[in-house]
DNA sequence: TTCCCGATTTACT
DNA sequence: GTAAATCGGGAAA
């Protein structure tokens, strides 16, 4: 099993980094309790040109910042008061790209998981959706900001898809956003049950 | 310092 | 299918 090298993050192209991403096997070890799984969708956020990213414009607040920070690192958002969101962020250091992590497969640690979202047998929406996820991988804030080589998120290399395996379609959640919203920046894995449903 | 709103999920009519 | 929960960040004053 190898981590993925930091070049990887630091591709100029956030969407190829969104696609390459599917497939790879996404990992946490919150109190020795390792958790994790293949990521089956994600998202696209193209830094300081996209409305729906919060760094569009190029602002730099404090919540930003990690997104500001140099590819390889998690950027972990608290939304709704309630929902942590797992980003990953890609590109060079002052260039605001990341990818949203939306959904996994889960693979390893699934009674930590099934303890941490309180449910007692295994359906796919245990993490299928981007605050499902993190409440099974058991991220917080406190994972924000963190080195995706270190020893407490990972990510390692697993699987490829090809363009033809990968659905790309509109983002959810970002209706705000505009025209920006209409960008066909979200990709899962065609056919896989481990993806979020729009909520219709 | 205050107010408004969100990269969502879940429960209930 | 629809609405409520819930709190930190960002913008305005």
């Amino acid at each position: 099993m190898s981590k993925l090298s930091l070049a990887f993050y630091q591709q100029e192209d956030v969407v190829s980094v969104a696609k390459q991403l599917l497939g790879k096997k996404l990992f946490t070890n919150i109190n020795g309790i390792v958790t994790g799984g293949i990521i089956t969708e994600t998202e696209a956020y193209d830094g300081a040109i996209d409305k729906a990213c919060h760094a569009y414009g190029g602002k730099y607040t404090n919540r930003t910042a990690t997104m500001f920070l140099k590819g390889g690192v998690t950027y972990v958002y608290l939304c709704y008061g309630i929902h942590h969101l797992l980003n990953v962020v890609s590109g060079k250091e002052g260039n605001p790209q990341a990818v949203l992590i939306r959904a996994i497969e889960p693979v390893v640690g699934l009674e930590a998981m099934l303890q941490r979202r309180k449910m007692d047998k295994l359906a796919p929406r245990i993490t299928a959706g981007p605050g499902a996820l993190s409440q099974a991988l058991g991220i917080d804030k406190q994972l924000n900001a963190k080195d995706l080589s270190a020893n407490e998120i990972w990510i390692e290399d697993f699987e490829s898809y090809n363009d033809d395996q990968i659905v790309a379609t509109t983002r959810i959640g970002v209706a705000y956003a505009e025209e920006h919203a209409l960008w066909p920046f979200r990709f899962y894995v065609k056919g896989n049950k481990f993806v979020s449903k729009p909520s219709s």
